[in-house]
DNA sequence: GGAGAAGTGTGTCATAAGTCACATAACTTT
DNA sequence: AAAGTTATGTGACTTATGACACACTTCTCC
């Protein structure tokens, strides 16, 4: 399969792109590059212009953010097939976030201007690039107020199940950073997952959590 | 002043075309009706097809939605120079709630296939519309996820605020309408008006609440 | 003008989650 | 291996807010 192709498959699977036709998707995927990163190289950081799109061929790369105290926190990390940075190509705004390799890495790359040409050349996918970030916009304004009124179980159960989708049963994650992720303390995240070691749908290490019961997780993550 | 230049003030007002150029935005006023309705005349239903978007030029609209147990919710008051529909007019998706005039009302109206044919005629616009929407998606994240972790008293001013800037400093809503607003039990939102009363920051009548002290009040919406 | 409905004011209680304060436990560095 | 650092486990306390219960007031409608 040819880089370009294998380009495409990742952009299907992305929501913003799920709807493009294949021709588009296509000649869109023409557009793109790749990149080589070694271990622990800097992608880009916090305040750099969003000029690019990335999706990870292989590797990892971690979205963190510098804390105001000094120490980093992770606050995503993008495996083989993610796409990461899809609104900052469209709008140009600044990177919110640093991006660095996780281990060594190579990413597709699409270039905002080349992007943004594509757009100018194709007004259907332009059109249909605005129904696709109106959708999102619904999603988002329907799931936040939902989910943050949610109690502290169910959001941790859905973002647990959010990072096995990345990483399977074995989620390599501080406490702390799960707390940071839920919005919540780490010792109520910790009480919590004491709570459910219990019960047998996970197993905790340091610096590590197995999950053995996914079906009870995500039942809690649906709410019941 | 014409009622095409009338609407392009309203527009622009909007943050979403507030970036189009004076010639865009005539050209896109141009392409607007204008629609009556009575007391009481139903706009559109929850399930329509989202094919408008409505300006108010004089009067109100009420967007409210029945909820479970029959009884009606108020979610939202439009007034003269709001704008409302606007992610609707986009995608065309159904309606989520309904719309109501609250009293005699005349509104701008912009069709859905209008706008579309005026943004495959300007491409440039349509990739402005672009940015502006991952304008609005980047903003939504960043608020929705604060606002919600806010206390109830900042929720709660944040919201009078709002509503300030639509009616002025008589706020005509009832304690529970404003509790469903905040995600708070009426009960808790009475609990808070009546100690801003005690410190003079605000009023309270039956189903009116009046604004005393909006510098104070935004002092709290601000979180201090 | 009387009956009911709708809106409001307040007390009591229960609960979820944050904060603080430590005690371990596990890795790292020297 | 000793010392320091980071991650985890747990108890005690506090606080915000929801839930329930009920009194009181103001409107509406017949």
């Amino acid at each position: 399969m040819s880089k370009q192709a294998e380009f495409a498959v990742i952009l299907k699977m992305n929501p913003m792109f799920a709807d493009l036709g294949a021709d588009e998707l296509q000649r869109l995927s023409n557009l793109c590059h790749t990149q080589h990163l070694g271990n622990g190289e800097v992608l880009f950081q916090k305040g750099d212009p969003g000029d690019a799109l990335f999706g990870v061929r292989r590797g990892q790369v971690r979205i963190e953010t510098g804390a105001s105290d000094g120490s980093r926190l992770t606050l995503n990390f993008m495996g083989p097939g993610d796409l990461f940075g899809e609104v900052a190509v469209l709008d140009g705004q600044s990177r919110t976030a640093d991006a660095t390799a996780g281990e060594t890495s190579e990413l597709f790359v699409l270039r905002r201007e080349d992007f943004l040409g594509f757009l100018e050349r194709e007004p259907k996918v332009a059109i249909k690039i605005i129904a696709l970030l109106c959708q999102r916009i619904r999603w988002q304004s329907e799931r936040m107020e939902e989910s943050m009124l949610q109690p502290l179980p169910v959001r941790l159960a859905r973002r647990l199940c959010a990072l096995a989708a990345d990483f399977g049963s074995e989620v390599h994650i501080s406490q702390e950073q799960l707390g940071v992720f839920v919005g919540a303390a780490r010792e109520s995240v910790n009480r919590q997952l004491q709570a459910w070691r219990k019960e047998a749908i996970l197993d905790l290490q340091r610096g590590r959590i197995l999950l053995r019961n996914m079906t009870k997780l995500t039942a809690i993550a649906r709410n019941e």
